[in-house]
DNA sequence: TCTGGGGTCCTAGGACCC
DNA sequence: TCTGGGGTCCTAGGACCC
């Protein structure tokens, strides 16, 4: 069994604790750059405000609504995320916070009434939080997600659901029949894992609501679409597929990426942009006690602006060995810019991906070639003794080629005598 | 005029190896 | 003229999530 509780219209909701005042009007909370609506009141919702929606569109088309628009406050919302998963996680054993608000629970060998004890928990989240949630329950985690639906629905829109499954919402209590009723009004669009391109393939197969997709078999799944949705059939199906993460696992790549303040078009700009993204990267990176094997430096223009000329690239920089020092990151991200920069673009945005991490603790030895604390002198002379007791080519650089690989750029010398008087091997015999 | 940021996983195709 | 089979690794792109 799985629980998975979720705060409702999490920023909105963390920004009215502080300013009450806010209660009872259209609250948004805006991304970067004060841009698109990323958290919605309920009072927002109704206004037909869509998540994602740029606010100057919103303006335009509710010009005399009275939403109210704050900037995006992720220190604070942070910190109220650590505090609701703190009183969550005790609701069962395992916990998995899966993003800022939401955090799934593993409630193997919890007994007792799992609807009771979610309503303590959320009625808790409540009293020390002032923070409104629900809890989805089900013995997979896309059902749980899918519960979690169903108690937010049936509480905000009363009639929608059955009145008892609001705030907490168990699928494993239903009787199958009522649950298959239940799943044939809720659109498809709803599960997790399926998104607007695979939800739009699926309705122009026939298929509407959870139920019909619930009832899919999953090899065919598998053949006409992905291991991926195959997944999902099975979960909605009540065999769990996705296991509980309880313990964090390192990041596999990290990233810094901004849109800009104002249009930008010299590579200077650019250039500095690219370096504070890496110094904030490489301390996320530092942070989690990493190094990056590689960096990818991105720059475009804004697709939004029709009438611009459009430009996107992006480079990947293999680093001479795993860093997490932003510094000699810097120095090849801003390698990678020059390379894919290109003069008279608006560009809009820039970002860089530290990719290839790996765990600060392995470290590969190295012939230290750049080091200038290295003697070089000793180097060398090393080299030309091994190549000297062992023969020309021993020791090379990997750059001039294997030399016992076909060289096309190697002198020809099909005709060459013997080198009678400096190589053993070719030491004439003489017989009498 | 103004359109976010940070992730994960899977797949297909190319390069390469024996 | 005739040109295999099995495998790995890497990358780009697609799809999804919040």
């Amino acid at each position: 069994m799985y629980a998975l509780a979720d705060m409702n219209n999490a920023y909105v909701s963390i920004e009215r604790v502080f300013r009450p005042s806010l209660e009872g009007h259209p609250v948004v909370v805006l991304s970067n750059n004060d841009g698109c609506c990323v958290a919605r009141s309920n009072e927002a919702k109704d206004l037909g405000i869509a998540m994602g929606e740029p606010i100057f569109q919103v303006r335009r088309r509710l010009p005399n609504a009275g939403v109210i628009a704050l900037s995006a406050n992720f220190t604070l919302y942070g910190d109220m995320s650590n505090r609701f998963m703190s009183i969550v996680s005790g609701l069962g054993p395992d916990a998995e916070p899966y993003s800022i608000d939401e955090i799934f629970v593993g409630m193997a060998g919890v007994r007792g009434d799992l609807v009771q004890r979610g309503h303590l928990v959320r009625d808790r989240v409540q009293q020390w939080l002032g923070i409104p949630c629900c809890i989805g329950l089900a013995p997979t985690k896309t059902l749980a997600k899918l519960a979690n639906h169903i108690a937010k629905t049936a509480e905000r829109k009363p009639g929608s659901y059955p009145a008892d499954l609001a705030r907490v919402c168990n699928l494993a209590a239903l009787p199958a029949s009522d649950l298959d009723a239940l799943l044939a009004t809720t659109g498809l669009q709803e599960v997790w894992g399926i998104g607007p391109r695979i939800g739009k393939q699926l309705q122009e197969a026939g298929l509407h609501s959870v139920l019909d997709v619930m009832q899919l078999d999953p090899a065919t799944v598998r053949r006409r679409w992905s291991v991926v949705l195959e997944r999902t059939v099975r979960e909605l199906q009540g065999q769990p597929c996705i296991a509980l993460e309880d313990s964090p696992s390192p990041k596999k790549e990290i990233a810094c990426t901004r849109s800009f303040g104002q249009v930008v078009t010299e590579l200077k700009d650019l250039e500095e942009a690219v370096s504070e993204f890496v110094g904030r990267a490489a301390e996320k990176l530092r942070k989690q006690d990493g190094q990056a094997g590689q960096v990818l430096v991105f720059i475009h223009t804004s697709p939004f602006r029709k009438d611009d000329k459009q430009y996107s690239r992006s480079v990947t920089v293999p680093l001479r060995r795993p860093t997490a020092d932003t510094s000699v990151i810097a120095t090849m991200a801003l390698h990678g810019l020059r390379a894919i920069y290109r003069e008279g673009f608006r560009y809009a945005k820039a970002g860089v991906l530290l990719l290839d991490l790996q765990d600060s603790s392995v470290q590969q030895g190295e012939l230290d070639l750049d080091d200038p604390g290295a003697d070089r002198g000793k180097l060398m002379r090393a080299v030309d003794v091994l190549n000297g007791r062992f023969g020309r080519g021993a020791v090379q650089l990997a750059s001039a080629g294997l030399a016992g690989d076909a060289r096309l750029w190697s002198m020809r010398q099909e005709h060459k005598t013997p080198n009678y008087t400096t190589s053993w091997a070719d030491l004439p015999i003489a017989r009498a």
